[in-house]
DNA sequence: TTGACAACATACCCTTCGGTATGTACCATC
DNA sequence: GATGGTACATACCGAAGGGTATGTTGTCAA
């Protein structure tokens, strides 16, 4: 049997997945419901509005991305590492539960660019998910620039902002071509230029990740270099 | 009196507008049509369905900007100067005819990436501007290695997407907050990141269009370098 | 003059969608 | 065992959206 709570989570659950391979105005409360396998009664128990749902939504996940992003960040990592395993950790993001690679961005972000001018709700907390990733790409921009990993003195703040910014334009393209080789190649020469990261630190993308649609190799968060990650290749 | 042509171009010039101000799901036909001065009786006359009037405007919209494209890459023009004719032109096209700065992004990209996984006429059409702006851009970049502006030897049909996943990644932060200055300054940066542009070949995104919300500076698409466009300041 | 066709205009249809109103099963508390 | 609140389920509503059916007007060739 069922608790509130599972059911609260479960449409929650639902909505960031559909909403994710499609968006904010094409996913439906009653798609959502049918696929969480609850009422429009339910629905409207739990949540006030479809806005609502989103914004919590958001923040669910969120919470999930935030327990990964700080393992990511954390000090017993060396800010190489912490470059390596921000990587993985966006490529894994764009596999399914079953590792089905479906390059879909960031549910959210895409969401909030979506939303056109309306749905003020939506905007901000799309906003705010923006705001969250721009502080860990610029944490992790500031660490490798301490540690001297990089050619030339930067602004990290900048740095964090254009590495996001080209992330989301990366996965947006990434949606509409989804070739995941590709797109594993393009993350890290993106990354490493808007870096400036030394020559010695770089890793050839075209090593990990060869595969045409399907990605074999394990780049999952635990994976370190790319060496590590496709140690079986 | 207006003839057949003008009621159609004056349909795609329309949705052109409505659509990258907001996007192609919340733009209904009533209002492009509103908006237009036309019936829906014209709009069916001309067009056999919305995703038909997308794929026409997206047409139109890329005779306009292929012109100024092949100006900006134009031979008469050193590849330094074709870079800064580029940005120039990239700016120029987040202000409304009004002069006013509006960012909205590229209303095409836009509406792919928006369009979920259905309404495949739609998504084909904004995937084919998506591949006209990589080949500009990596023609750029092939100039601009070809005479000696960058520090290293690139690939330039990667760096092509690289930067155009970038602008855009770039266009769709800017439509959220709406930071012109901010944009500008990006904009410069992460190209030159990106192409590894040789350290005097880069200008100061500061000193141009330091405007908070409004740009009073004349950049547009004759502008050849920041000094020349912001001359007056 | 008339037939035909392009270029609309008006009214209407059907589906979908977000949201609501109301009913009900269950469970704890007094 | 009556009460009340939580957690739903069912049925329904009004608006909006894409699309259609049909009527009207102007033009032009035969």
């Amino acid at each position: 049997m069922s608790t509130p709570i599972d059911t609260r989570l479960k449409l929650m659950q639902t909505a960031t997945d559909l909403i994710w391979e499609s968006n904010y105005d094409n996913v439906g409360i009653a798609e959502i419901c049918k696929q969480a396998g609850v009422t429009k009664g339910a629905f409207y128990h739990h949540f006030a509005s479809k806005a609502e749902l989103f914004v919590s939504a958001c923040a669910n996940d969120w919470d999930h991305v935030r327990v990964s992003m700080d393992e990511v960040l954390s000090p017993r990592h060396t800010a190489i590492q912490q470059l390596e395993k921000m990587i993985g950790l966006m490529l894994q993001r764009q596999k399914g539960s079953d590792g089905e690679v479906h390059i879909c961005g960031c549910p959210f972000f895409t969401a909030g660019a979506q939303a056109g001018c309306e749905e003020v709700e939506v905007r901000s907390a799309a906003r705010g998910m923006s705001e969250n990733g721009i502080l860990y790409h610029t944490a992790l921009a500031r660490n490798l620039q301490a540690e001297g990993y990089l050619n030339r003195t930067i602004d990290t703040a900048q740095t964090g902002r254009l590495l996001f910014q080209f992330v989301q334009g990366l996965l947006m393209h990434g949606r509409v071509y989804q070739d995941f080789s590709q797109l594993c190649q393009d993350l890290r020469e993106g990354i490493y230029r808007l870096l400036d990261l030394k020559e010695e630190y770089r890793v050839e993308g075209k090593t990990c990740c060869g595969g045409v649609a399907t990605c074999s190799c394990s780049c999952t968060t635990q994976a370190v270099t790319d060496k590590e990650c496709c140690a079986e290749a």
